[in-house]
RNA sequence: GGGCGAUUAGCUCAGUGGAUAGAGCGCUGGUCUCCGGAACCAGAGGUCGCGCGUUCAAAUCGCGCAUCGCCCGCCA
């Protein structure tokens, strides 16, 4: 949906940059606007401002191919009837370049349109030659844009929820990218503190454990399995009685860290993730950025001391209350890294950044932003993407997970239960704000409950008619011109217009943060498919291939079109586009 | 107690100002002498948590209430 200023310029002039459902839209609103402009100087209606109205694509095919509120919104300032306001325009109406095939007054005083047929040929013809790139455009262009996700504590490998993040995070930065942003991937590496240092005890414990099995674990170590393979692997690399034991456990400590790190890389390359930067928290610490930040903090007076704490005055910038950043024992709390972190990706020239955290972290917006602040950092400048639980049913039954308790569910497990595919278009099903039940049972059905196969399947379908075709000796002209007239299908059109509203989708996706929305759309043109071709399977002339050449010709061409738009968009998904299941 | 989010069909969820609120699964009944049935068609199923307000128009915006989840540390 697009809303339209009439205090902007009345003239399309952009329109030669917009395609599909975009170009449609500006032109509609250039005859509508010329329209009333033509009204207001006969006197039909009086002048006014024109409101906030909109031109979008209806969801009932009844109403066209596209509907306007403006009658509706005009409706108090002309002090008329909206079904009156739309007869007037659509008695007056100016369409100089025959756009319109129909146009209907409806309902409380909408105005439906019915394009010309031939409008939506040039579409076809937009994706047949555009191919990979049909989608592609540049809103995003002088944008340069990081994407932080994931950013897993390398302590233990990924799960679940780490999974759903890094489906969503790089699901975005495709889109992004396609959309002719500048990204940069990044992962932030939580490798110094507390954490790492209990990673160390408890891969030593193990290690202890393994002459000595009543050696005791910590009490708030690390109990999954995992921390034995670990202490196996660094056994042969460190031998604890050579040295003293607080070295031994920095070296479990490094050694674990890394090979966390490892796995962690690995387990994303199967999962289709890719990162620029892997930002490290410890070089923070070994560069002196923290200490030149903390200087400069001092320097502008949003630093304190109380109760032999270091506080930043958060509140200022409307954060419940100031936080600690350097703790009355000497140590910096995680505040202080992440402020210095976050400073660091503005300072590398980011116009925006975005992160992606778990819901948990919410209560840690504000104070982030509010630290962002003190350094003249425009509020809006990071969005924070909150993604919420992900529960595992099996069975039946939830399966919960704790990772202190050391029973969870790993992203690889489930990736190898069910497919990479799967996992994340199922991930990618729902608003990242909403929790999300997976039902391992249903997604590892091969079979129409599984959604993915669903989209998948229809490209495979097309794959199968274009071999069916080659096997008959039929080819695509180069020039399509003459015989796509022959598509007068509703059906036909329907899929038409569809694959139009591909280019704004993806503006909408990256101007929402919503990549959910591309799944949605990409089962929608299936389920149209899906139809169109089972036509066929009824009335032997609607066959997409048929006796009839040109008309055949003409329908591979659209069905063509509707296998790269599949395939662009399960790519940009990260999703694989089989041309046989 | 305060904050954030949620509440839509039996289940899981889309839908942020418009027309008869949608999808998948599940349920009932249909479509195969087939270009792939991993598909299609039809049907049943809803006081959009409750109330008040704003608006020509509210699932959608505002206020209040209820229920659920998460957060509220000089933990990470």
């Amino acid at each position: 949906m697009v809303r339209y200023n009439i205090l902007r310029s009345a003239v399309c002039h952009w329109a030669s940059k917009c395609k599909g459902i975009h170009l449609m839209k500006r032109e509609i609103d250039y005859i509508l606007r010329t329209t009333i402009e033509n009204c207001f100087e006969r006197n039909l209606l009086s002048r006014t401002d024109l409101p906030g109205y909109v031109i979008e694509v209806p969801g009932n095919p009844d109403h066209g191919h596209f509907a306007t509120n403006l009658p509706l919104t005009l409706a108090s300032a002309q002090k008329l009837p909206p079904r009156k306001i739309a007869l007037i325009i659509a008695d007056n109406l100016k369409d100089e370049s025959n756009l319109l095939e129909k146009i209907e007054i409806a309902g409380p005083g909408f105005l439906n349109f019915r394009i010309r047929l031939g409008k939506w040929y040039s579409v076809l013809s937009d994706i047949i030659t555009s191919g990979k790139d049909y989608g592609r455009n540049k809103i995003g262009e002088n944008e340069k844009v990081v994407v932080e996700f994931i950013s897993a504590n390398p302590t233990g490998p990924l799960h679940l929820g780490h999974g759903r993040g890094a489906a969503l995070g790089d699901t975005l930065c495709r889109i992004l990218s396609f959309c002719g942003y500048d990204v940069v991937r990044e992962f932030y590496i939580n490798d110094a503190g507390q954490q790492i240092r209990l990673l160390g005890e408890s891969i030593f414990s193990r290690l202890m454990q393994m002459k000595n099995p009543e050696y005791p674990f910590p009490e708030s170590g690390y109990h999954g399995e995992y921390i034995r393979d670990l202490a196996e692997e660094i056994a042969g690399q460190i031998n604890p009685d050579l040295m003293p034991k607080e070295e031994a456990i920095e070296m479990c400590s490094q050694k674990g860290k890394e090979i966390m790190l490892e796995d962690i890389k690995h387990d994303l390359s199967v999962f289709r993730v890719s990162f620029d930067v892997w930002y490290s928290e410890s070089d923070l610490y070994d560069s002196s950025k923290l200490d030149n930040d903390l200087e400069t903090m001092k320097g502008n007076g949003h630093l304190y001391e109380e109760d032999g704490a270091l506080w930043i005055r958060t509140s200022d910038y409307g954060d419940d209350k100031d936080r600690v950043i350097k703790k009355k024992d000497g140590q910096f709390t995680y505040f202080a890294s992440d402020i210095s972190y976050h400073l660091d990706k503005h300072k590398r020239g980011f116009s925006k950044a975005i992160n992606i955290w778990g819901a948990d972290h919410h209560g840690y917006v504000p104070r982030i932003k509010a630290a962002l602040m003190t350094h003249s950092v425009p509020e809006n400048w990071l969005s924070v993407m909150l993604i919420q639980l992900v529960k595992l049913w099996k069975s039946g039954q939830e399966i919960k997970m704790s990772k202190r308790a050391g029973n969870f569910v790993t992203l690889q497990e489930l990736v190898d239960e069910v497919g990479v595919d799967a996992v994340r278009f199922v991930f990618l099903t729902k608003n990242h704000d909403s929790t999300l039940d997976f039902d391992i049972d249903m997604v590892k059905k091969q079979d129409s409950e599984n959604p993915v196969y669903y989209v998948q399947y229809a490209h495979a379908r097309i794959c199968s008619i274009f071999r069916k075709a080659e096997e008959e000796g039929i080819t695509l002209p180069d020039n399509l011109e003459g015989i796509l007239e022959l598509l007068v299908l509703e059906e036909e059109v329907t899929l038409l217009r569809k694959m139009a509203e591909f280019p704004s989708l993806l503006e909408e996706i990256s101007n929402t943060l919503e990549p959910h929305r591309l799944t949605y759309y990409l089962t929608e043109l299936a389920s149209s498919f899906h139809r169109y071709f089972n036509l066929g399977t009824k009335i032997a002339e609607n066959r997409i291939i048929s006796q009839h050449k040109d008309l055949t010709r003409a329908r591979l061409a659209l069905a063509g079109a509707v296998r790269i738009v599949i395939s662009n968009g399960l790519e940009l998904l990260g999703i694989s586009a089989p041309e046989r299941m």
